[in-house]
RNA sequence: UGGGGAUUAGCCAAGCGGUAAGGCAACGGACUUUGACUCCGUCAUUCCUAGGUUCGAUCCCUAGAUCCCCAGCCA
């Protein structure tokens, strides 16, 4: 279930302005994503801000594939990039890319030529720099600045049909070099880039940068609110100086809010490349990856992950949110939904010595105590059980409410049962215990003669199904080092780890995404890539809340 | 040291001149056939600091501190 509190922020009470006074009819919101890579929850907060501000205020959102720099970007990505809104829960109005609109753009930049307004640099990108300046140190001119329109126009003709080798020319805005804000220091407004493009083939040789497409995108869209994140701040004097300029009729408004960042976790596109291209994880959507496809196959929900970006809400000041406020949703979204079974990950036989050889017995057990609705199953029971390795201590210390030789406790949906006796192996492990089970102690049979302090959960040993979990930890271990370059020295090596126990034997039927509560253990999903019918495999999500401290 | 931002509890975050919401975490306790869940309780006399204006300031003014972003032909 969502987190229905709607709280305000501040682009909401912006948008509210903007109506009330009429400024906009309508609301149009984009997500504009560069299909470069795999979106991950960050994107979702941007997802989520875009789309039910214009849903809570009756708008538009696009989904629109800032694709300007085709050395980069790929078809792979725009299709994941597709699949992973939908699966958030969200339907865009309109399907743009920014390549169609390559010709209005191109278009629009002659038009700043003839107005005087940009021009054809043939300085390399290193001279540009040498002639940018410094932060405290004004730009000089460059010896093109000042080309007649003539020459610009033909030159800008010339670069589109192909005529200049990548990097010599450059199409720049004519503002000026001395601005104290540096992107303003004539900024590039076209490259050459003999690439072919993902969309539009070899049409094109040269592209348009970002900083002069996307308000442009934005304004031949009609968005009124253009939201980004905090580091683009600095553009928005050049964001409105193109819209001003290219004389769009619609005058788009950018906003800025504080991007998402999460304890122990990489949160940036080029880092998750790095991850996946130097093997650390698998693939895009290892369950380790902050990514929405690893999120997804780990076992989140969209309703988990909405609930939590709102809850985040949405400021203007770099912050770093608690893991463990995403656990909180989904521990919560999963708590009424999943069947609660019984698995044992770390498995220890125990033989119960006085009940019949041969014989099994089915024992009924709720489904969800909280949600009767879920119904109930059978599960067998029988002399021969698994435990728990954790939940038999040999010497336990105080308030250890498990077994331990002398101590009964309670088999979740079974029987009381007592332990008498362990045998332990050359190594001193312990590999069995011997237990006596109370037949007047069945569940459900209302039996109160006594009380025990724990009760633990178990599997019958000869028809417990062989399962492999897959247990996570943050792949970073140091909390804050998740966005520094330095990111690589912090990689938890444990962050997998793989165990082979069982489960009860009707989970044979589990479909991949099948999210289940194994009891004491924590929610679990079943991997959709390596699961087997005869073989399930399934992804921890989250562990249970535990006070208990050995 | 140019320009642009930010600063409210351990972590997020409301608040818009009338006396500090909410969530997470943490800590007590009750309950419990999950050491879970649920429930009850605790958790900022103070909002980066110092002055000022005001009957009254987290909010307005002044000065300062700290942190983040910008010198790609990336987005």
């Amino acid at each position: 279930m969502d987190n229905p509190s709607a709280s305000s922020h501040f682009i909401k009470n912006i948008v509210i302005d903007d109506l009330q006074s009429g400024k906009v009819d309508q609301i149009i919101t984009r997500f504009p994503p560069e299909p470069n890579g795999y979106l991950h929850i960050g994107h979702a907060k941007s997802i989520c801000l875009n789309f039910e501000l214009a849903d809570e205020f009756k708008g538009r959102t696009n989904l629109r594939f800032d694709d300007t720099n085709p050395l980069k970007e790929d078809n792979e990505y725009v299709e994941a990039i597709k699949e992973d809104v939908r699966w958030l829960g969200f339907e865009w109005d309109g399907l743009f890319f920014a390549s169609d609109y390559f010709e209005e753009m191109y278009q629009r930049a002659v038009l700043l030529i003839k107005k005087g307004k940009a021009y054809i640099d043939d300085q390399s990108a290193e001279e540009m720099r040498l002639t940018r300046g410094t932060l405290t140190q004004p730009g000089q001119d460059s010896p093109h600045r000042n080309r007649s329109i003539e020459e610009n126009l033909d030159l800008f003709a010339r670069m589109r049909a192909g005529e200049f080798k990548d990097g010599d020319k450059i199409l720049r805005a004519k503002i000026d070099m001395s601005s104290p804000n540096i992107n303003l220091r004539d900024p590039a407004l076209y490259r050459i880039s003999h690439t072919t493009h993902h969309n539009t083939g070899d049409q094109w040789c040269i592209y348009p940068m970002y900083a002069y497409a996307h308000p442009l995108e934005d304004a031949i869209e009609g968005v009124t609110h253009s939201i980004c994140t905090l580091e683009f701040e600095d553009q928005r004097p050049f964001y409105d100086w193109v819209v001003q300029e290219c004389e769009m009729e619609h005058q788009p408004k950018q906003y800025e809010f504080a991007r998402l960042n999460i304890t122990n976790t990489v949160m940036s596109k080029r880092f998750l490349k790095q991850l996946v291209d130097e093997k650390i994880v698998d693939a895009w959507d290892d369950p380790r990856m902050p990514t929405i496809s690893g999120l997804r196959r780990k076992g989140f929900t969209p309703e988990a992950i909405r609930s939590f970006v709102r809850e985040v809400g949405v400021a203007r000041s770099n912050s770093t949110v608690d893991e463990r406020l995403l656990e909180h949703f989904i521990r919560e979204d999963l708590k009424l939904k999943s069947l609660r079974t019984m698995a044992v990950l770390r498995p220890l036989k125990v033989v119960i010595t006085n009940y019949p050889e041969g014989q099994t017995e089915l024992l009924e057990a709720e489904n969800n105590s909280e949600n009767p609705e879920l119904g109930n199953r059978e599960i067998p029971f029988s002399r021969e059980i698994y435990i728990e390795q954790d939940d038999f201590m040999e010497n336990p210390p105080n308030k250890y409410f498990r077994l331990f030789p002398g101590n009964e406790v309670r088999l979740k949906n079974a029987y009381f049962i007592k332990c008498n006796d362990f045998v332990k192996d050359e190594q001193g492990n312990v590999i069995e215990i011997h237990c006596t089970y109370d037949i007047e102690t069945k569940s459900g049979s209302g039996f109160s003669g006594r009380k025990v302090k724990g009760t633990i959960h178990w599997v019958e040993a000869s028809q417990a199904l062989p399962a492999e979990f897959r247990l996570y930890e943050p792949l970073i271990l140091d909390e804050e080092k998740g966005d520094s370059d330095s990111f690589m020295e912090h990689i938890n090596p444990n962050s997998l780890e793989v165990i082979q126990g069982f489960v009860e034997p009707n989970m044979s039927s589990t479909q991949a995404h099948d999210k289940l509560q194994f009891f004491r253990h924590g929610y679990f999903n079943v991997d959709p890539k390596l699961s087997e019918p005869s073989k399930p495999v399934f992804n921890r999500i989250v562990s249970l809340k535990s006070s208990f401290v050995v």
